[in-house]
DNA sequence: TCAGCTAATGCAACAGTGTAGCGTTTAATG
DNA sequence: CATTAAACGCTACACTGTTGCATTAGCTGA
């Protein structure tokens, strides 16, 4: 009926994307629009039970597939090889990230352009850079408050 | 006997780091230091088949934990999620890989020192940063000859 | 509104990577 | 050689992710 060119809701991003608008569909996204981190499949399962919506452990695998597939998240591997996923907010999805090695969590570090100077060796002909930062993330560097 | 201040064979690497020269860790060794690119457990594993060296996996699991946790290797997660290893040649292991988005493998780019300019948020703080350059390897992007 | 189509689901089974326990072997030391 | 603990070999297990297939349930068009 109403026009999609701007979808706002999760359902309405599924639909402008020619996907059918099923409930875990809709709540692995609105986990995903929701956290500010990338999460992992693990994760996003565990907020899912905290909100009750039950769900099949294979069906979120695939959800977050066609996600990634639609271009509406992406996803990479953290230093646990294993998957993290996040909605694409910049237009442009080559952007750095952090991990931190305290609490193990991983950020986008969206606003982030290094500047890379690179020689490759002969030969080798580069597509694109990742670049990934370690160190201690804001929660974890902060002195601790109390105590 | 000898003095062992410059271990060249593997043995004599193992034997100067306390550890008993066996005959698996020996030939995993020997497999990393004939390697050009890091490799999986399932590549080493590949390779002393192909020698006619028999070993369990276990076996070579704990091999290869023991060849980092002694610093004589070093390993890293590829794209696919699974550990590759790799003998340290320079002292500072802090390099750039090299990752072939056409064969999958991965390469050590000791010889690259990437200039960053990075500026992270507020409240971040960096202990390294690691580097995987995406694109072609010379054998993949090497014009093919003949036909 | 509802039938029909098929995308998506739910479930079971499987594959790959890596770890833990534990009794047995064997490399090193003297 | 006898001793001793490091390392081995094997089994069992955990975790991540995939595949096949019958069933369910969104969407569409009449
Ligand atoms: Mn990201
Ligand atoms: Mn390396
Ligand atoms: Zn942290
Ligand atoms: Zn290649």
């Amino acid at each position: 009926m109403t026009a999609l060119s701007d979808p706002h809701t999760s359902s309405d991003m599924i639909a402008a994307h020619g996907g059918r608008v099923t409930r875990t569909r809709v709540a692995v996204l609105d986990v995903l629009l929701a956290s500010q981190q990338p999460l992992s499949h693990d994760e996003i399962g565990e907020a899912l039970r905290k909100e009750g919506v039950p769900h099949d452990r294979v069906t979120l695998y695939r959800n977050l597939e066609w996600l990634v597939e639609q271009g509406i998240a992406h996803r990479m591997a953290g230093d646990d090889r294993v998957w993290r996923f996040s909605v694409v907010t910049t237009s442009e999805h080559e952007h750095a990230h952090f991990h931190c090695d305290r609490c193990g969590q991983l950020f986008c570090l969206d606003a982030l352009t290094p500047a890379f100077a690179i020689a490759l060796p002969n030969g080798y002909s580069m597509n694109r850079a990742e670049l990934i930062v370690h160190g201690a993330c804001p929660g974890c560097s902060a002195p601790k408050s109390g105590t």
